[in-house]
DNA sequence: CTTAGGATAATTTGATCATATTCTGCGCTC
DNA sequence: GAGCGCAGAATATGATCAAATTATCCTAAG
């Protein structure tokens, strides 16, 4: 009697609740570097330029706080904001512990259909790299990681790493603006190499460089403009 | 054209928005058990319950979901989440990597009287213990905790701290429920001997432990009722 | 006579609510 | 058992109230 129903999955286009689709489009503009840090973010701002009432726009808001993505500034004002050096010292450890984690459960799980998926991101990483495409390195560089942690099969975890990612997006961008994408770092073939072999212990490591490296950007930009 | 002015003046209503007051509302009930895992939520029901309109509310529930303390069950269903194996799993690692740290940090920064203060609280503990007043232990227990992390002044951290419990909550309620509060983890005396000395690294193991025994009570409830 | 400062008015923005609309789940009929 | 409404809950909008920032103007001091 028990009429287990599948949850319908929307996968039609534009079904979605508005709320949703007003938060993924704030997510990638975040995370993508195309709000900088401090810059102030108000709803009814949002309503006009999304089309959309200003109730999907307060609930996407409010997740987006949640995240850390956003902060709320006491008074009722929003923005996004801007990294201490306390900040990026607490992202670095949390971001070596949980994503190396996640590697290493991912090396133990990955397929190797999914270790080819990795290689055609990273190829266009490098593309990106290569000719100083900020915005393709951000995208890429992203879709490497996830796609990567959707393999460990932790989705706690996962959302938990997003979280992070929301947190210095913005500052990343600002510091690949400034450095350009040369000195950028690329472990991943370190990690498609461990990866291949199952080598959970190696995976873990080469993530944790592959962090290490990337937020010591963002360590020596503060140093600077402090 | 009736205009119903609200007159309804909030006397005890302090300067915090409403939708924030639903938050902590809600976020206390899940913390300390008052909502049993797998329970559904319903916007409607807690406009009743609250006596508050329905905006406040959905923002309120937004974040919890954002915050891994609800589930949106893809059709519009929110309820309070179901721990897997896997779950509690990944809960372990990164409470272990992130409140160790915390203990850590706090113990390098800890003043004499945030001591005091965090053994006031471990007296409530234990007498809460000692009597088999579990919801006394689930409240003592957060503050304990709280309070520690408090003195780490790592703010991302602690944030990602107060989201894991979000998640346990009511799942340990339900432990606590069954098996009484008698074999319950208390490493506490050890934490506060090594946050007097200042001993950062003992501060961390003592936390490993307190989490470690904390969560095998999970482990044992998930293979029983598997 | 110019200018700095403060108080008040005006505009912008956030918060809340009531209401209309849409979608999901359930029961009923055929 | 399948299709068809029906009830109820969630989603989304616009209106309205409250708060805060900004703008303006008046006064007084240099």
């Amino acid at each position: 009697m028990i009429k287990n129903k599948a949850p319908a999955e929307n996968t039609e286009n534009g079904k979605r609740p508005a709320h949703e689709q007003v938060y993924q489009t704030l997510k990638a503009q975040i995370l993508f570097g195309e709000m900088a840090p401090g810059q102030a973010v108000t709803i009814q701002g949002l309503t006009d330029s999304l089309g959309v009432g200003m109730t999907p726009v307060r609930e996407a808001i409010r997740r987006l706080i949640s995240d850390g993505a956003l902060i709320f500034q006491g008074n009722r004002r929003v923005s996004v904001p801007v990294l201490t050096a306390n900040d990026v010292e607490q992202l670095i450890y949390v971001r070596k512990s949980t994503e190396s984690e996640l590697a290493r459960r991912a090396a133990k799980r990955i397929t190797a259909a999914q270790v080819d998926a990795l290689e055609v991101i990273d190829d266009a990483l490098d593309q990106a790299i290569s000719v100083g495409d900020v915005a393709g390195y951000l995208k890429h560089n992203h879709a490497f990681h996830e796609a990567l942690y959707q393999a460990a099969d932790a989705p706690i975890m996962r959302d938990l790493a997003d979280r992070m990612w929301l947190r210095f997006g913005p500052s990343l961008r600002v510091v690949c603006g400034r450095f350009g994408t040369q000195n950028l770092p690329d472990r991943h073939k370190d990690m498609l190499n461990a990866l291949r072999g199952g080598d959970a212990a190696a995976a873990g490591r080469a993530m944790e460089q592959d962090v290490e490296q990337g937020m010591e950007l963002m360590v020596g930009m503060l140093s600077k403009t402090a």
